[in-house]
DNA sequence: ATCATAAATTAGATTAGTCTAATTTTTTAT
DNA sequence: ATAAAAAATTAGACTAATCTAATTTATGAT
């Protein structure tokens, strides 16, 4: 069995990599989980020695499939975590986060797939990140960011790449939630801001910041 | 916020304080929790001074009121997440304590709360345990084993003393469940075993050993 | 009351995960 | 190509929780 420490490590890594296709750097790490790097070289070493990663000194390193496999079973379980908060106990998706960084811990097999039967097999999360399935496969979505669409697009809102609670809660605020079908009525010249029509009533104005943080399918 | 380790040592405290009214001793508590007890020493030091408990060398000890509310509220989490297991996930009562046991250390407040909120302040955990309140207030129960009542005897079962998956799953064949209401048909003498009725009508006989650890409510 | 046994404590090590400070290696810019 | 900057590693120390072995303290039976 792995330990959280393990755990969030191989949840880091796997993040990280997924980002870039390249080698993950020591230094990513670090700054990631928050930690020096020489003591994430002293764990490198140890969950190369378990065969988790493939680490050469100075060279950048991936999960093997072990560990990958272990990464994306955590990455299921906080994200159904979050379902569950979100769903069926009412929390707000700026809420849950933390909660399921601690959920996402617990060793069971026969609870996750429980869970996942009781929440009707949820495709994604409460933000819009997709769920991975029992064998660790994601359901490929294709949505592009606000930012990269141009004046009369009509899409939906499926995601944020932002999770931060301070914007979710200020999407609360402005009335934009997860599934909103939403169009663009306008694109600000000089400094790119949107202004949205929203379910057919409602206009909103938002930043180019927000902008770049909001998913949309067409 | 007090360690995983931590909590287990107050939980076994508490547990092993309620049922002697007398201090705890360090050979109980090792045994308990399945330590050396050279590593119990170190540890109720470490608790003594951050004023969980009264120590005093070879003394026995005893929680304080701070270790107590601790202990309780954790108390409190494993019994809910227990019913929460088996009325809404489906498991077996004999399935959820091992997962309980990592459950009741998420720490949250709010996720405790909203939890108890959504299973209908549940009074009793899957065994008929009681559930302490969220100031910590056991409902008091007045609950008699079977092994202590006589022949005519008519009651409802309301909890087990032996929670083992063994017991429970047993209890499980011969058609027990919790809230059935039994009478005493018959107790054999020389071996006490007893005779019972179900619910008007199915009869089953049982041993001693299982009368001795079935608690039955008037 | 004293001697044997049981219980508790101390001393010293170990493991996991972290840190700081020093050093080495790698990368980048000129 | 080499110096400066950045990244990674090593060395050594710390904390939490555990262990074994040795010792001390308590208990209990004659």
């Amino acid at each position: 069995m792995n330990s959280f420490t393990e755990e969030n490590y191989l949840k880091a890594i796997y993040k990280l990599q997924e980002q870039s296709s390249e080698g993950v750097a020591n230094s990513d790490l670090a700054k990631a989980l928050g930690v020096q790097s020489a003591s994430v070289t002293a764990m490198l070493k140890k969950m190369a020695q378990k065969k988790l990663i493939n680490y050469e000194k100075s060279k950048g390193f991936r999960l093997t499939d072990k560990g990958k496999q272990i990464a994306v079973n955590i990455i299921r379980k906080h994200r159904l975590w979050e379902v569950f908060l979100v769903e069926k106990l009412g929390f707000g998706w700026d809420e849950v986060h933390e909660i399921a960084e601690q959920l996402e811990h617990i060793h069971s097999e026969a609870l996750i797939n429980r869970l996942d039967v009781y929440l009707g097999h949820p495709k994604a999360d409460p933000h819009g990140d997709p769920i991975p399935n029992a064998n660790g496969i994601f359901a490929k979505s294709k949505s592009i960011l606000l930012s990269e669409t141009e004046k009369g697009m009509q899409g939906k809102f499926v995601g944020v790449t932002d999770h931060s609670p301070s914007f979710l809660t200020y999407l609360d605020k402005v009335g934009l939630s997860l599934g909103d079908t939403i169009s663009v009525k306008s694109i600000e010249d000089f400094d790119k801001t949107y202004t949205l029509q929203l379910k057919g009533k409602k206009e909103i104005t938002v930043s180019n910041k927000v902008a770049n943080s909001l998913l949309i399918a067409g």
